[in-house]
DNA sequence: TAAATCGTTCATTTTTTCTTGAACAGCTGG
DNA sequence: CCAGCTGTTCAAGAAAAAATGAACGATTTA
């Protein structure tokens, strides 16, 4: 997973991790896994939240001992979240990756690319489902399906309502 | 080869699905899978979901074609949560299973049985991290990453107090 | 009590997901 | 321009997760 060595020098242009750095990014790690995402985006936003610079793709692929491919499609996904901002560094033509902390943000982010689409995806699936309702046989079968169609409905209206009030939860 | 059969006959003990019950079972296949469970406990809960009747492990697997190990582990999986209950049925050996359909309790039950162990496992790991904390050097780059440190245990503290508070949402 | 039924477990196989690395397009400085 | 960086993409490979099905113990009933 991380590699055996484990250096605790406070340099920050070493290749090895230092024992906060492996704690911090284990703890991501985990925390990513929560939410369904691949170890990789754990990583690479463990280490920026523990490093004081911007730190641009090439070290992130040396320190966490990562392909190229996967920090680029991994950095690519945390912007979209708003989870890592790109700073520039003057002389330098690489990009350089910052840590966004503030929760609400990342919360806010997760909830626009992550569920709010599957929650759209899943009100279209409903609604063909009514029409399917109304075909249903008026027997005591088909009157307790269209109910639960119903019931479904009503989940369906609720999440999108609470959706939003999480958000204002973590002011 | 073929493509599934949808046999739209409302006789409950056939064993292909009608166009509601796929419907239904695909809504929840979708919905599991953003909580990250398998797509089986999907099929599962929405077969018992749209069913009058309490339906027993060898009728799911019928049902669903799927195997009497998945069945059976996810009805397992499914009780945990306290997402199906078991039933009585005078004059039958086999268990019989229907849905809880009362949406704070399910939610009470992914709480018990997947975040809380998860935050109280990320708990102890920055109980840990907050030791070494404090090995850490007293220059700029130890501050820095000592602040950050308290953050995620401001973070770990609110997500303990948000938990609940997200249960009563959903009276 | 033997045979049949029921449900669980777990090693194996299958499927899905993630990672890799090489090819590529775009820049940038020389 | 062009030679070398920089970052992206995507097909192929590796790893992780889920499904299968056979073996088993427990329970029933004939």
């Amino acid at each position: 997973m991380f590699p055996a060595t484990i250096d605790r020098s406070p340099d920050p242009t070493h290749t090895g991790l230092s024992g906060v750095e492996v704690g911090v990014i284990d703890f991501f790690v985990s925390a990513v896994k929560v939410l369904g995402m691949p170890k990789s985006i754990g990583e690479i936003y463990g280490l920026l939240f523990v490093s004081p610079q911007p730190l641009p793709l090439d070290v992130l692929c040396q320190r966490l001992s990562m392909s190229k491919g996967s920090a680029s499609q991994g950095l690519k996904l945390l912007r979209a979240f708003g989870a890592v901002k790109t700073v520039y560094q003057p002389g330098d033509r690489r990009d350089h990756f910052t840590a966004e902390i503030e929760i609400k943000r990342l919360a806010a982010g997760f909830m626009r690319e992550e569920l709010q689409p599957r929650l759209t995806q899943g009100e279209e699936r409903l609604a063909q489902l009514a029409q399917l309702g109304h075909t249903l046989p008026a027997n005591a079968e088909g009157d307790f399906q269209r109910e639960r169609l119903a019931k479904l409905e009503r989940w369906s209206d609720r999440s999108r309502d609470i959706l939003p009030l999480l958000g204002s939860l973590l002011d």
